[in-house]
DNA sequence: TGTACATCAGTGAACGCGCGTTCACTGATGTAC
DNA sequence: TGTACATCAGTGAACGCGCGTTCACTGATGTAC
């Protein structure tokens, strides 16, 4: 099945791509199918060659995001460890990295209103990427003594929270508002004080 | 400047509400201009007599959010006092509190892409809002020893993150996962984790 | 190597649609006398 | 109280636009012989 030669070469990434660049400068609203293949240099007629309509490519270029974001996700949690402790700050470093590198990914992802359960390919990776971030809670959670010990899942989904709020927030100009503060500055903090809180770090570090 | 009688009452509110209506609904991609009008019973090019157009519709909509935002998250500060704690842990309920209650407000204010600089009355009220807040986690603050104290505006910026990302995250349906502790608990627990990782609560409360 | 043929990625024209916005108007309401 | 008039909220028709999608087609590419 070689993708090289015809007329375009790859036209079915270059869609992705030139969605993922529409995506990221206008919004999720201001991304539309024409544009994208305007972009791609060819006429609208020719994404029906590739894709089922417009969700459908929304869709991929969410998937695609949640793929790398799932590798980056795990190659951080790897990369710190034995240490539970350090491959956890790994992910939640790696998790506002992606959203710094990849934004128009981030946002397909999370705010382009597109369903998790789009596709049987899309919900796995989308699941893959969790449980990564489950694991790393689920290793460190067991540095907690038993009964003060809160649900593993409940712990990832807290910094999770916190991840997205912060990216949302303060990692994007939109809302007018000035960040305080770098984003990674603000998101490392705050996770140094809510695991504190959970008697993970030394109380005075 | 009555606005009882003529053909129609008040269109300007009913505007406003057919909006949260369909927003709250459909996202803010799905509201039109158009069919907020036939939900209020009128002609589109009636709204131009009360509005600048579509823009200007939204963000009222969310100007009318900030106000009353504002004023839940004033109420709820000073119903907490004198205690600084219990202030600052009301103001992180109110927060989640108007997000379920206000939902079409709330998508006008974070996700509808609407600028705070839209207008001067709609940055001035966003701007009381995060004032309460920050207000809070100074009053806050000062429990904690100057040496390890993170400046207050530090402070608010990662509780209303996590409340932003628990929101985002937990809050809606639309990511097609469910989430799995109520949203209400997830934030309480986190906060409480967090304020413990600031000396502010007891290590093993 | 050269020719005939099959494939199928991308074309270009067309469609119906609902959008936001404009404009001259109309007719119900409020007001002056 | 009644009549003439002014106001202006909402109408209805029209606009140009870009959207997503369809369809019969064409012509560059790959393949068989």
């Amino acid at each position: 099945m070689g993708k090289r030669g015809y007329h375009h070469g790859n036209l079915r990434q270059a869609l992705v791509d030139a969605a993922l660049d529409l995506i990221e400068q206008k919004g999720p609203t201001g991304f539309t199918l024409s544009e994208a293949a305007k972009l791609a240099g060819v006429t609208p007629a020719a994404v029906y060659r590739h894709f089922e309509g417009r969700e459908d490519l929304i869709a991929e270029a969410a998937r695609q995001g949640y793929e790398i974001f799932a590798d980056v996700m795990q190659f951080a949690y790897d990369s710190g460890q034995p240490s539970a402790l350090a491959a956890f700050e790994a992910t939640g470093r790696a998790y506002i990295a992606f959203a710094r590198k990849h934004p128009g990914h981030y946002i397909s992802m999370f705010e382009s209103g597109i369903s998790v359960n789009h596709s049987p390919e899309l919900a796995a990776v989308s699941s893959r990427a969790r449980r990564v971030f489950e694991r790393a809670a689920e290793d460190l959670s067991r540095h907690i003594p038993p009964q003060k010990r809160p649900p593993a899942s409940m712990f990832s989904a807290h910094i999770w929270a916190m991840s997205h709020g912060v990216v949302e927030l303060y990692a994007r100009n939109s809302p007018g508002t000035q960040s305080p503060f770098p984003p990674e500055d603000l998101l490392e903090s705050g996770i140094g004080i809510y695991l504190r809180g959970l008697g993970l770090l030394p109380p005075d570090a």
